[in-house]
DNA sequence: TAAAATAGTTGACAAAATCAACTATTTTAT
DNA sequence: ATAAAATAGTTGATTTTGTCAACTATTTTA
């Protein structure tokens, strides 16, 4: 891999982690940290998440998540339901009030992709994502 | 801007912030926090450079800033040089340690960037690295 | 020249994250 | 069968990171 080819995507990458970096500030103005909403997030997403799937998945502290989760609980946005058949493992699963506290999270980052991404011009709409798409399907390929 | 579109890019976001942040993450074992590497590149790359210039491109806090710059600065990795013109502002440059520091970061971070994303074809490099200028060149315009 | 603005510092504090020790199960190896 | 190792999760102590508001010292504006 060439000095060059690395500069590139070193370049790449501030500049996006900048373009992350606002999504993200201008989005905690109405939720919790970004842990919480990705924790939040993951638990959605899979009816049978125990903790140990998303200390794997998103990299986090035990004993970090293990407080977020018992937030969470203290908020009534999850429930946890130890498994029957190991005794160890806790099953994670958003309450209704979970429901809806995700789904005016997500829509409010969606509200938020828009306002940062929006006003291009429809073929820059395509190019952009196509260009998305491709990055994506190079490194997931690794 | 499409529901289908604003889906798509936040798929891109979320991919690629796990990119980043795995990066960060290795990244910090040999290093300070994100937010200081950040300045000492920021200072490492303008000679004439304010704590305020920090603020206004970085983004943070004007107490966090001048402790990260205090620190900085017990450890000889810059100096403060008020202004003649301007009794408020003080010019920030690295020392001689502090250029070797931040190579030595630097070094580190192209490294970790090559580990991340090595072992790729010629032509994925070049198709990731097209990709990658044609999403910054769009939204740059904005 | 008084008031407002700007640059930066400081103290108090809050939020986010880490570390290590701990309990309670389950699995592995003898 | 059972002792040792591994796994899932919790808890307390602590550190790191970041925020807020009040402050000093200049400079600009009206």
């Amino acid at each position: 891999m060439k000095q060059e080819q690395i500069e590139d995507i070193r370049n790449f990458n501030r500049f996006y982690s900048k373009v992350i970096g606002l999504l993200d500030k201008t989005y905690l103005k109405s939720a919790d940290s970004i842990a919480e909403v990705r924790v939040l997030c993951e638990i959605s997403c899979d009816a049978t998440l125990t903790a140990n799937d998303i200390l794997t998945t998103l990299g986090l502290d035990k004993g970090y998540l293990s407080r977020i989760l018992k937030s969470f609980e203290k908020k009534k946005l999850i429930t946890k339901e130890r498994s029957a058949t190991d005794g160890r493992v806790m099953y994670l699963k958003l309450t209704q009030l979970g429901r809806l506290e995700f789904e005016k999270l997500d829509k409010g980052a969606a509200a938020q992709v828009s306002e940062a991404f929006g006003g291009l011009s429809e073929d820059d709409y395509h190019t952009l994502i196509e260009s998305m798409k491709t990055i994506k399907s190079i490194l997931i390929k690794k």
